[in-house]
RNA sequence: GGGCGUUUAGCUCAGCUGGUUCAGAGCAUCUGCCUUACAAGCAGAGGGUCGGGGGUUCGAAUCCCUCAACGCCCACCA
């Protein structure tokens, strides 16, 4: 059979993850075994699969696929997250294409769009996902909206009311005027803003002076309640107990004094508007202050703004720049630079706005959380985010969950007509809990809360909502697969997230949710520039695996991800994985290329195959120990030699029967069963094509699949044989490079001479490697011998043509050179009293043996030395 | 303004509790080979005062101090 030279992912992809599928080999169910548990950060449901993903799942699979091969009940739970402001967004923009505006519709009109929209863009990236080999249960596919899952979360929205935890209150919040909803305190990004400081004039009632206010907002003005100054301040002591008037508007407000205003800013002069920053709001509330609020939610100025109504915020701050100083009352600008909050999903400046909302109590429900990963029961990887996560719990604030959108979980709070409310799982309950308070109710009498739940008030519970944790507590899949083992997700969701899961873990099942944290870093372009659709530097993965395999990709992912570190993304790490598959793909036309025959096996071929079986079993238990520290990048490196060099470069070279020769039946036999052993370990990582390699290394049965075989487990190997294989490379290095230097072709014999002791029993592997047709111990060396030492160990290369004395001479004095330097540095050493003293006795002995060593080898080399001047 | 992290070969990174398994790996580079598995390859080679400075020690990439550059997170200074 004719096998192509160059491996064609496209032509097996496709063919092995259907077969996958139709053996349903992805799918878990709770049996004896010891289960493994993954569950996927969902995606948004309408989302494109990025760079960012094919890092993220690449990890989960590659743990999943071994933890099956290891014989665990492996189960990865794939879904997908309704997003709530990202897909509301989405779906207004659309509806605005055609002309439709959301204040038009009635909220079930607009979920009806936006169920249409999820189901026409939905899963899309699900589908993305298996191209990129993924191994996830589908038959357990979730979607945070769907029906168990949206049960689970009003029943803990209602539990936790219940609770006392879950209160009603006017907050000052961050207020997204695109969006028209509050956003939590994570979903504000403080980006740098270069802005201006103004100075107003305000003028002291009953003087002809100014007090002067720096602000970087003269826009809100209209909402002044007071002007603050400090009263230590000296400066500002003539304004105490005055009153000042607004600017332009000519309102009087009072001056009062706080310790909180920086004497050192500006004039010391600050003006109060509680209605609109978060600390007027709390001097405010603190000297009881009137709160004016100046704008509508959409970010224009509303009737308090007088002439500025219904003008943009940002426009009225240019015009009102203009027409405090027509009126004389700015006193100055300056360029200013400060941080200015962006809604993370508009990136439109938020606005600090006082609305009522509904929170989480999160101080106490967070202890237990902070704990189990400062004590390490949850462990993060790498351990450096374990700060971060101390730093934001300890500081933790209440949780804004409600969200001025519909797309989401609508909140089960039902208003009363006299303004009380009741919590409850369903309008029914609501309306039997309303009974008891007035038993002539009905169900039109109840309204339901308007407002829809944070995004993340879903997904925190996803560890348990996907195996129906929260509705049935005791079913058999909870019990079986909760606590789940690794969460393999980014740093910057650490807080929205992975923080909150663990809270809700130990709310509700009283444990933690899942045992290792694997957070990976963030994928860049080579430049060390994030992707971006702006900069358009985000390679599109689907072509990226047309293009080099979904394992090539996969492997120029892992070869350099290091947990926690960015990833400087460039496609010739793929072509390095590519280059890897065809590797393997030749390695195996050379192996099944092979005649077999009923024939002695060499003495090569038994060295070899005892070779690689130790070699194997140390890269196993390496591999093993890398795994338990989730150095995958690194375990991909180990394998990646050890099949590269040690089974392509050794020990098929040593096994490989001469040209057209059969070959022996154990060696083959051996040969094989490596191959196979080395493509289970390759498996996680590349699952395509080590598939289709093992189903056509033998007879495989229907259904039979190497992603459900088990890998090699670590065993005992001879180290004392590695050690001597390693001087046997060097030996044979040796004769190659002698070979290179004197342009010798490789089909030329050599003989190959040992003046002193040398790894006899692997003289016929060296030959072998080598091509020589004799080894022979010899007393001392000829004229025209080519030297190369290994070791204390000379070896000579007679050759009939002249060498090069001078050159050769030239080479063993600079070799004789450093190692006299070697020597006097480690005999300075040894003749150091304190040394000899303090040091380990194991070091001072390691010292003497190299010093034993550096003598033998200048004795060896002087000798070479005499022996050339003499042919001079 | 606080906190954390990084800095080792051209690039990406390993180097645990100080001592030849301490200066390493992969890629890239250079040299020679189209040798009948693989040129997406084979064989070989070169390349680093371990960010700067100081200290502790018999001994420092490794521990301490300090400076510098870069990165990340948190924070209500207008």
């Amino acid at each position: 059979m004719e096998i192509a030279s160059k491996y064609n992912p496209s032509e097996v992809e496709d063919k092995w993850y259907a077969y996958w599928m139709k053996h349903n080999l992805f799918h878990s169910e709770p049996d004896e075994r010891e289960p493994y548990t993954i569950v996927i950060p969902p995606p948004n449901v309408t989302g494109i699969l990025h760079m960012g993903h094919m890092l993220n799942n690449t990890i989960q699979d590659i743990l999943i696929r071994r933890a099956r091969m290891q014989g665990k009940n492996a189960c990865w739970v794939p879904g997908t997250d309704h997003a709530s402001i990202a897909t509301e967004a989405k779906v207004v923009n659309k509806l605005a294409k055609e002309g439709i505006k959301k204040a038009d519709l009635t909220r079930s009109e607009f979920l009806e769009h936006a169920w249409e929209w999820t189901h026409k863009h939905g899963g899309i990236i699900l589908e993305q996902l298996k191209k990129l080999g993924a191994s996830c249960d589908w038959e357990r596919t979730c979607f945070t909206m769907d029906e168990k899952r949206s049960e689970s979360v009003i029943k803990v929205f209602v539990d936790l009311y219940n609770k006392g935890l879950i209160y009603r209150g006017v907050r000052m919040v961050n207020w997204d005027p695109q969006a028209l909803t509050a956003l939590s305190d994570e979903e504000v990004v403080h980006k740098e803003h270069q802005g201006k400081l103004y100075y107003l004039r305000y003028k002291i009632e009953g003087e002809d002076g100014y007090a002067i206010v720096a602000t970087t907002r003269p826009e809100t003005i209209m909402g002044d309640t007071a002007m603050c100054i400090n009263p230590n301040d000296p400066k500002n002591q003539h304004l105490k107990g005055k009153k000042v008037i607004v600017p332009l508007i000519n309102r009087m407000i009072p001056v009062i004094e706080d310790e909180y205003v920086d004497m050192e800013f500006g004039t010391g002069c600050l003006k109060v508007t509680p209605a609109h920053d978060v600390n007027d709001y709390a001097l405010g509330q603190k000297y009881n202050l009137p709160s004016i609020d100046i704008f509508n939610d959409n970010g224009t100025l509303n009737d308090h703004g007088a002439q500025y109504a219904g003008i943009d915020r940002f426009e009225v701050r240019k015009q009102i720049e203009k027409d405090l100083a027509d009126a004389g009352l700015l006193e100055k600008v300056e360029p200013y630079t400060n941080k200015v909050g962006f809604s993370e999903r508009t990136d439109v400046p938020i606005e600090p706005k006082l609305s009522t909302q509904w929170f989480l109590k999160m101080e106490d429900l967070s202890k237990p959380a902070l704990d189990a990963v400062m004590n390490d029961t949850i462990k993060f990887v790498p351990e450096k985010f374990k700060n971060t996560y101390r730093h934001w719990m300890e500081n933790i604030r209440d949780w804004n969950i409600s969200r001025q959108l519909w797309w989401g979980h609508q909140i089960p709070a039902y208003y009363l007509p006299d303004g009380k409310l009741v919590v409850a799982e369903s309008a029914e309950k609501a309306l039997e809990e309303a009974q008891k308070l007035n038993p002539s109710l009905k169900a039109e009498d109840l309204c339901q809360d308007e407002d829809c739940l944070d995004t993340w008030f879903s997904s925190w519970l996803w560890p348990i909502s996907v195996f129906d944790g929260i509705n049935h507590p005791e079913n058999k899949d909870i019990q079986y697969y909760y606590p789940t083992n690794d969460l393999v997700t980014g740093p910057d969701i650490i807080f929205f997230w992975v923080a909150r899961m663990i809270v809700s873990g130990y709310e509700y099942r009283g444990e933690a949710c899942f045992k290792n944290v694997y957070f990976t870093g963030i994928v860049r372009d080579k430049l060390g520039r994030k992707m971006s659709k702006q900069l358009g530097n985000s390679p599109d993965p689907i072509e990226l695996m047309e293009k080099y395999g979904a394992d090539g990709v996969r492997m120029g992912l892992l070869l350099t991800a290091p947990a926690g570190n960015d990833i400087p993304f460039d496609d010739a790490l793929c072509e390095q994985g590519r280059n890897f598959n065809n590797k393997i793909w030749n390695a195996f036309r050379l192996v099944k290329g092979w005649e077999v025959a009923d024939i002695e096996q060499p003495e090569t071929a038994k060295i070899a195959i005892k070779w690689f079986d130790s070699i194997f079993a140390k890269t196993v238990a390496e591999m093993d120990d890398l795994f338990s520290k989730y150095r995958l990048s690194e375990a991909l490196m180990a394998v990646y030699k050890l099949f590269w060099d040690e089974f392509s470069s050794w020990h098929l070279e040593l096994v490989k029967p001469a040209y057209q020769q059969p070959i022996d039946r154990a060696t083959y036999e051996a040969t094989l069963g490596f191959f196979d052993a080395l493509l289970r370990l390759l498996h996680p990582f590349m699952p395509f094509i080590t598939e289709e390699l093992w189903q056509a290394l033998k007879e495989r049965g229907e259904g039979e699949s190497i992603m459900t075989s088990l890998q090699a487990q670590a065993q005992a190997y001879d180290g004392k044989l590695l050690t001597d294989f390693e001087e046997v490379k060097e030996i044979i290095a040796g004769v190659r490079t002698v070979r290179l230097q004197r342009n010798i072709p490789n089909k030329d014999q050599l003989q190959l001479h040992v003046l002193g002791e040398y790894k006899a029993e692997f003289g016929s592997a060296i030959s072998k490697m080598c091509n020589l047709s004799a080894i022979e111990k010899v007393g001392e060396k000829q004229a025209g011998d080519i030297t190369f030492r290994v070791g204390t160990t000379e070896f000579a290369i007679p050759l009939n043509e002249k060498i090069d004395v001078e050159a050769e001479l030239k080479k063993l004095e600079t070799e004789l050179v450093y190692q006299e330097g070697f020597l006097n540095s480690v005999a300075k050493k040894l003749s150091n009293e304190r040394f000899v003293q303090n040091a380990k006795p194991e070091i001072v002995d390691n010292e003497r043996k190299k010093q034993a060593d550096a003598e033998s080898k200048i004795a060896t080399l002087k000798e070479s030395i005499e022996v050339l001047k003499a042919q001079k």
